[in-house]
DNA sequence: TTTAGCACTCGCTTTCCATGAGTGCTAAAG
DNA sequence: CTTTAGCACTCATGGAAAGCGAGTGCTAAA
């Protein structure tokens, strides 16, 4: 049930034109935009075909058509252009994004605030580690005053997060040395359940001060490793919408955005092999995005962890130029994240 | 010039009525609200002074008056009664604001989002050093294997930030640790720009391997001490806009919302010596808040920073409950940061 | 000083009408 | 069989007119 090359020519008109206008496209307009070639007169008979096939929507009887859902799919699959980016702004998107050298956390949100300007659409993003069971591989205690110590501790997955400690009592430095060789020895590689376990072990082992840091060290180190492995979404620009004609209606616009900020754990994530992934109005099951479009790009952050972009906007969004600037910056964030380069993968501060 | 009592008491009844229904407000419905003791006529020639006098404004000929600016004012300064929170409310905000210990700018940013959803209208919150000049207090550089270690400092300010470096070249172990007593004994309690003078002075003393990593963490933390300095802004709940009638236009609504996404920095803050801060309408010197009213309240941090919290509403703002919670959150938060407690102040992960 | 009465104002909603872009259908032409 | 011209028809949109009603200001009486 392929289209003729005329129908798929008039489709793509349309879906274009509608991009850029937000308005119902008729068939004079369409005539005029294909060169003339053709009359008002057989674009109807065409528009009629491709309305009654499910590509085109007519708003009401005898206004112009509207791309459907199914017709903008098509578009994507087959009809849109691919852009590629200009060297300029390819140019611009790594400025965007060179940034120094900064907490990792930091560093996605602000690319995510770059891509919604770059798009001007809402964007968001995330990052998450690849592993089932990140652990915990080095940890350091250093004392700051006689009653408090910094715990560092490095993750299975490289980060490093650190934490001011309070103590109730008096713990002397050469004290925390040792301590420092006990976690070392016996918390490193393994999960947080084992940690525990470990922790009653040794209780009788030390004195109770020492018990007292150690288990308030382990319980910080259970914390960043729980939190490791879930990921926090960041949504920027959500005041994009506000631009829209299909958001002059406040309550759309609300609705959206209160998803954008509550809800944003059910945005759509990246198929696990592909490198992008279009969802077009209805195929979100999400009902809060029944009406949007979400493009959504995935990228590497060195070995272990994986990160997701993306951009939500309406159907009519203009596919080809957000999937093109999306994928610039995912490409862009693996090779910043890559490890050749100085500014390295899993860098952050605690 | 004062106002007799019962003009007070009219404009009161007016203000509260408006804050409650965004309508103007009529002579009848006032004689209502105050109880019968006199009617509407009474309620006319008085609402006639107060407009005449500049506490009330007329939308056109003839339909209810609506409160001026100079009417909220006298409201915030007299007329309004300061409400107490009830116990339960104050039980709500401790339990908003018992998180977890972790990183300052997470502690504050989500209890931003808490006194957003407290209030219902967007809020913003910030956090900045009391001291002009944040130095250094203590370095750590922790090896992690031969081509990368960690550099770990504490601030004047007891923050803790750590960062991984990469390294051109392989280090020794032991050289690392005469570096970081060459770091502690040297780098510490100086500003960015003696730091970099210090550098430059101990670059024939060791290896440029060394040298390489040395200078690598100064730079590090002279960006660190850098960012101290100047206070990041939050906000959060912006969306709560869309759901006041006042912001039903969405071209206002997208000004304003553009403003607290994009220009925060230009959000008021509080008077060195006043826990609170009112502004009403035109009182804002900033363009985009002519139109509404803020409210901001100061929290401590420890002894050594110090943050501000605020509200962002309609002219037509419940004053009252605003100010009552923002001072009980303000309160919460400087408790939670006090010194007593287990959850300290200055702890966090770089 | 307060109140009742009354004419008047003016924004809001509804109704009605004219307009025009765009369609579907038919019949003729290629 | 496809394309095109012609034409009647539909329907959203915008503006004018009309009715409604909340609320006012003023006057005169209590």
């Amino acid at each position: 049930m392929d289209l003729t090359d005329r129908k798929k020519q008039i489709l793509k008109v349309v879906i274009e034109d509608y991009i850029a206008k937000a308005e119902p496209v008729g068939s004079k307009a369409i005539a005029g935009e294909m060169g003339g070639s053709v009359s008002s007169a057989t674009i109807r008979n065409e528009l009629s075909d491709l309305t009654e096939l499910g590509y085109l929507e007519q708003p009401h009887t005898s206004s112009g058509r509207v791309p459907s859902p199914k017709g903008y799919r098509l578009y994507v699959n087959e009809l849109m252009e691919r852009q590629r980016l200009s060297v300029a702004e390819t140019e611009k998107i790594n400025q965007a994004l060179h940034m120094k050298m900064e907490e990792l956390d930091r560093v996605i949100s602000q690319a995510g605030r770059a891509v919604s300007n770059f798009v001007s659409y809402p964007a968001y993003v995330a990052a998450a580690s690849r592993r089932k069971h990140v652990t915990a591989r080095h940890f350091d205690l250093l004392p700051v005053d006689d009653r408090s110590c910094i715990a560092v501790m490095m993750t299975g997955d490289e980060r490093v997060k650190s934490q001011l400690l309070r103590l109730q009592l008096k713990v002397d430095p050469e004290q925390v040395q040792s301590l420092t060789k006990l976690l070392n020895s016996r918390f490193t590689g393994v999960d947080t359940e084992e940690m525990n376990k470990r922790l009653m072990a040794v209780s009788e082992e030390i004195t109770p001060q020492l018990f007292l840091l150690l288990s308030q060290t382990v319980s910080y180190a259970a914390d960043v490793l729980e939190e490791a492995g879930q990921k926090e979404i960041y949504t920027a620009g959500a005041n994009q919408l506000l631009r829209l004609p299909e958001f002059q209606d406040v309550g759309k616009a609300h609705e959206l955005m209160s998803f954008l900020a509550d809800d944003k754990e059910n945005l759509p994530v990246p198929d696990e092999n592909s490198p992008m992934k279009i969802l077009i109005g209805p195929e979100n099951v999400n009902q809060a995005l029944q009406d949007t479009s979400v493009v959504v790009a995935s990228y590497d952050i060195g070995d272990d962890m994986r990160g997701l972009i993306g951009v939500v906007g309406p159907t009519r969004m203009d596919y080809g130029a957000v999937a093109a600037r999306l994928s610039g910056f995912a490409d862009g964030l693996t090779r910043m994240f890559g490890t050749k380069n100085l500014p390295p993968k899993g860098e952050q501060e605690t």
